[in-house]
DNA sequence: AGCACGCCGACT
DNA sequence: GTCGGCGTGCTC
């Protein structure tokens, strides 16, 4: 039985306010209980927090405020309060921060009131005025989708006052939804596709670990077009049958589309979506739902995963070796971890679902901590393209142009029989580079220590790291000589100028997540090109994602080396992840595809593993590197990130910490630098990095905190610890 | 994180 | 003389 503390007795409540501690405050008026979620006075203000446990003691009993009220939620668990407690050790970052994270949600403690929305009527407005087509044609483009007013006011681009003044003609309907609605249910029973007889085998190995009702955590390995969607959907129906809850994580939000129908096909009813463009009514809705048990199955990004699922039995992170479930700013956490320690306290399944996974798992699968489920391809689809690779040192490809020869013939052969070619760069923009031809000065973010890219389609420089742009200047702003700075490198967008020239009679069509306002227009745009409405693809690592192409047969690399460049510990692995994922964007349909790579260095070990495709090889390969080196997984690491808008005081922060390290030590961790971090400055903070490595097994968190603590940090001077870094940006 | 308190420069 | 800059410190 849950905990509960009549009136006036002393209970300690976590807030969301960095504090470091908990507050004690006297029980409300008909008491109140372990885990609800309450409103409490804090200074002059009101905040929500969570009563964690009975009262601290220890502070003024004279001085204790009363708890205001208990807000109508259902009280967060036990197994969450665990779950927020262990990631806060794990990652080391403060309680109040992960409380945040369990409780970004609008409106949790409002009563549910009724929510007024918009749709198409039948009627026509007695005048018509382009912003109330612009209305009509938002409302008539999402069939027959409700909105909020100022969520439909903003995606027509029309004041409120337009809406309301189509409601008197019927036009368009103005309804109470009630608040809160439960989710459609999802039906388990219907059956599934048919699957092949491996697939049938590793859903019942999943269907196993769910029916144990216990913990456990499967790799389920498997290339693009084995079915490890149908697989996993199979163990999403065995939880469902069971009354628990599931959550699918995918990297991609804006990419779910095709899978959110995929889901209603399965169980005859779209799930519930969790991710930042998720309205905040929706948001709430959601995170109650959740708390009662309503959402069945949830499909969202890694936030997702702080939802207080009330019976939570199956977790599926999807693309498990994504870098986006690495949550690099604020709190530092990986979502795919995460997922295990989640799982593991509320006695719930994971599955970490991939074609390429991360060394991570496939050292945990090897080592026998994970299970592992191998997918073979299936008939009817084909396997992985033929890989070759273009050596662009005998190649004539040339200054200023890319497309090799040898990778133009190809295209050119797919143009002349109506199949689509891809274009691969891994470069958002028009050049990467923009030099002054007269002095040699490079353009840079004033605010960071990075380049500006060009983006001839904002016909603006961007700054990839802050966001931050300006105009394409006329003049050097260093030599002030006019008409010499030059764009160098390519982007995509540059590629595909380059594209249009060589194929004139060639539909070229450019995919990069910057190019298009909305998630809705890219999704739209993704549906238009896998149709064929294109003939020449031209992508970032956008199109490496899941998405089908079946007319595409042709996948050219333009610079295969790219991510081999640099000091990173993963970039090998990275660059064997993202060649290989989107080689298999080639000959989805029934024809086998062709994949080549353009490169300098075709002897490349790397590059040798891609075209050779001994996948397990390369993996033993690279683990035995990272074995020998004491690197993760096989040894532990941790980044620390000294900033400030100076750089000498972290630099100072930096050497004394890296002087007093007898706590790390103790522990057998060595640490490296200080040493400017591989980007210095961001966003006008300079930033200095301190690398520490321990063998595993130790005790490194609470070697770190304790090396850490004596830091009192002036203002405007911060630290922050990443655990398990997994850019070394 | 907020928000108040508090101690020094340019304005009516 | 005051308004207001944001450094420092507290919140049960």
């Amino acid at each position: 039985m849950r905990e509960v503390f009549p009136e006036g007795a002393r209970v300690g409540v976590l807030t969301a306010q960095p504090l470091g501690r908990v507050l004690d405050y006297l029980a409300p008026e008909g008491g109140c209980g372990l885990g609800d979620y309450v409103e409490v006075p804090l200074g002059p203000r009101r905040v929500m927090g969570v009563v964690w446990g009975p009262g601290e003691g220890g502070f003024d009993a004279a001085k204790l405020r009363r708890v205001g009220r208990v807000l109508d939620a259902q009280p967060m668990r036990d197994e969450m309060r665990a779950f927020l407690t262990r990631a806060a050790d794990y990652t080391l970052t403060p309680l109040s921060l992960m409380l945040r994270l369990a409780t970004r949600t609008p409106g949790l403690g409002e009563a549910p009131g009724a929510l007024r929305v918009y749709r198409r009527g039948e009627g026509q407005p007695d005048r018509m005025t382009p912003p109330r087509a612009r209305v009509l044609e938002v409302l008539e483009a999402f069939g027959g989708l409700s909105f909020t007013l100022s969520e439909l006011a903003a995606e027509a681009g029309v004041s409120a006052g337009v809406v309301k003044g189509l409601v008197p003609s019927g036009a368009v309907l103005e309804e109470d939804l009630p608040r809160d609605r439960p989710y459609p249910r999802l039906d388990p029973a219907r059956p599934g596709k048919a699957l092949a007889e491996d697939q049938a085998a590793a859903a019942q190995a999943l269907c196993a670990g769910i029916a144990s009702g216990g913990y456990g955590t499967t790799l389920l390995k498997g290339v693009t077009g084995s079915g490890k969607t149908e697989v996993y959907l199979e163990a999403v129906a065995a939880c469902l049958r069971q009354g628990r809850q599931a959550l699918v994580l995918l990297p991609e939000i804006a990419l779910t589309a095709e899978f959110l129908t995929r889901v209603e096909a399965r169980f005859g009813a779209r799930p519930a979506e969790w991710h930042s463009g998720v309205t905040s009514v929706e948001r709430r809705r959601l995170w109650r739902m959740a708390g009662e048990g309503a959402a069945q199955l949830v499909v969202g990004a890694r936030s997702a995963l702080f939802l207080p699922f009330q019976d939570l039995g199956l977790i599926v992170v999807d693309e498990e070796h994504d870098s986006s479930y690495k949550q690099e700013e604020g709190v530092l956490y990986n979502a795919r971890d995460m997922a295990v320690l989640r799982a593991s306290l509320c006695s719930a399944q994971v599955v970490l679902a991939s074609a390429t996974p991360s060394l991570e798992s496939w050292a945990n699968a090897d080592a026998g901590k994970y299970a592992r489920l191998d997918l073979a391809a299936r008939f009817g689809t084909a396997t992985l393209p033929e890989m070759a690779a273009i050596d662009m040192r005998a190649e004539d490809t040339a200054p200023g142009r890319w497309i090799s020869p040898a990778l133009e013939a190809e295209v050119r052969a797919r143009l002349g029989a109506s199949r689509q070619s891809l274009l691969f760069l891994n470069r958002r923009g028009y050049a990467p580079l923009t030099v002054c031809r007269a002095c040699g000065h490079m353009i840079g973010c004033d605010h960071c220590d990075a380049r500006m890219v060009e983006h001839r389609f904002q016909q603006r420089l961007v700054c990839h790291q802050c966001g931050e742009t300006k105009p394409i200047p006329e003049t050097c702003p260093s030599c002030g000589v006019a008409g010499k700075l030059a764009p160098v490198g390519p982007g995509v967008e540059r590629l595909a100028e380059e594209a249009v020239a060589l194929f004139p009679e060639a539909r070229v069509a450019v995919l990069s997540s910057d190019l298009f306002g909305s998630a809705r227009a890219l999704k739209a745009q993704i549906e238009a090109i896998a149709g064929g409405e294109a003939d020449i693809i031209i992508g970032t690592q956008l199109v490496a994602k899941g998405h089908n192409f079946p007319l595409l047969t042709l996948v050219g690399v333009i610079d295969a080396d790219l991510g081999l460049q640099g000091s990173d510990l993963r970039a090998a692995e990275r660059t064997f992840q993202l060649m290989r994922q989107v080689a298999g964007r080639a000959g989805r349909g029934s024809e086998r595809g062709l994949a080549l790579l353009q490169t300098y260095q075709p002897e490349h070990p790397v590059i040798r593993a891609i075209l050779t495709g001994d996948e397990e090889g390369f993996w033993r390969a690279e683990a035995e590197e990272r074995r020998a080196a004491g690197v993760p997984p096989y040894g532990r690491m941790a980044g620390i990130i000294l900033s400030a808008p100076e750089a000498k005081p972290a630099f100072d922060l930096g050497t004394w910490l890296a002087r007093n390290d007898g706590a790390l030590r103790r522990v057998g961790a060595q640490v490296f630098g200080p040493a400017p971090a591989p980007v210095a400055r961001i966003r006008g903070r300079h930033r200095v990095r301190l690398l520490v490595k321990a063998p595993k097994g130790v005790p490194l968190q609470a070697a770190i905190a304790e090396w850490v603590a004596p830091v009192k940090l002036p203002p405007n001077l911060r630290l922050a610890v990443d655990i398990d870094p997994q850019s070394f940006m």
